[in-house]
DNA sequence: GTTCTATCTGAACATCTGTTCAGATATTGT
DNA sequence: ACAATATCTGAACAGATGTTCAGATAGAAC
């Protein structure tokens, strides 16, 4: 045998990708191997290789378009009109976002360590960009005095810490609707940030 | 050659956990081969299994005994007055305990999935019994009015999630003491879910 | 000093790893 | 109908994997 009926690089290519995603997110990326990916697309190991030079590149392309997919679309947000609302804005579109893409969030922030130095550094990068748009709400709304921040560097991350928790427990159809998680949040975030009287 | 100068035991056991815990780490766990181990110990792959049955039981004595040590050194600290006052203790004993130990607490994090589920289930059973502990606080001080919380289970997730953000970027002899460190989240943590006048 | 036991070596095992490539077949373009 | 190209197979590669075990040596007990 060779080339199979139906095959097509349009298919193909996004079926390893998919597959390799679930993979990874399940089991780790070094704990996956080249053949069980390509079982998942019930093709040869071989044949991957028309898609991806190597397996490193494969878990960085998904890293990858992952963080250009959040930048486009925090990007496309519709301006707020103050730093109060921007946050608002900023957790209910981080809250959404990623609770769509468990698989990709997983793997964005698990497996970092297996990338290459150099992919490492790119996908940092797209990394510290997203942060710093929460940073500057921040900054803005700490310059004004709606903000009560000792430190806004740290006060960046705990926000981002405290939002991705909701990634280790919630599961569509439970408790808690996707509404009352997020006004949930937001009234958390909020109050741990805000001056008196905001 | 057999047996070496000095072989012993009560050396060779913490020194193999050692390893694999800096290892593990760094790698992650299917990542890090015994080889590699043994060969961080001085010794020959097979001596391992004078001290652990396999990997696995390697694994899950690392996350079960930092497990253990987490839960007892809680359990050790004074009764608070009131539940801020514990509310308070808790995020200091949670941020200093964790500083110290960085390795444990990203291998108790990152490698569950790498447990078998009998393992998973011992150490998930540990954990979430330190988590009940924090939700403990919150209902009591929800109760008596010193918190004002919309959902103790969230809000206690949530609070867990910011405290372990600190371990992503703090290091020590950087921009800000430990002391600073602890001050800053405890206002966060307090202020996200304080009554007003508390 | 002799026996007993704890500890380690070194080799072996079956299997899995990422990756390459010549050759075969399906699809596409003419 | 034919030629060109895209896609996949199947085998092969060198090396790594977790684990076992007979045999050898060091330390402990008497």
């Amino acid at each position: 045998m060779a080339r199979t009926q139906g095959s097509h690089s349009d298919i193909t290519g996004p079926r390893i990708r998919k597959a390799a995603l679930a993979l990874f997110a399940r089991h780790g990326y070094a704990a996956v191997s080249m053949r069980q990916i390509a079982a998942e697309v019930g093709v040869q190991a071989g044949a991957l290789y028309n898609y991806t030079p190597d397996k490193q590149s494969l878990l960085y392309r998904l890293m990858s378009d992952h963080m250009q997919d959040l930048l486009t679309a925090y990007d496309a947000l519709d301006p707020a009109g103050d730093a109060i609302e921007a946050l608002r804005r900023f957790v209910g579109f981080h809250i959404r976002f990623h609770l769509q893409r468990p698989d990709e969030v997983f793997i964005a922030y698990m497996e970092l360590r297996n990338l290459t130095p150099e992919n490492f550094a790119e996908i940092e990068a797209l990394r510290r960009s997203y942060e710093d748009s929460l940073e500057t709400i921040l900054q803005d709304g700490q310059r004004v005095g709606q903000f009560d921040i000792a430190d806004t560097k740290i006060a960046t991350l705990a926000v981002i810490a405290m939002l991705n928790g909701v990634m280790t427990w919630y599961r569509a159809g439970g408790r808690l609707s996707l509404d009352e998680v997020e006004r949930i949040y937001w009234d958390m975030v909020r109050r741990s940030v805000s001056a008196r009287g905001e």
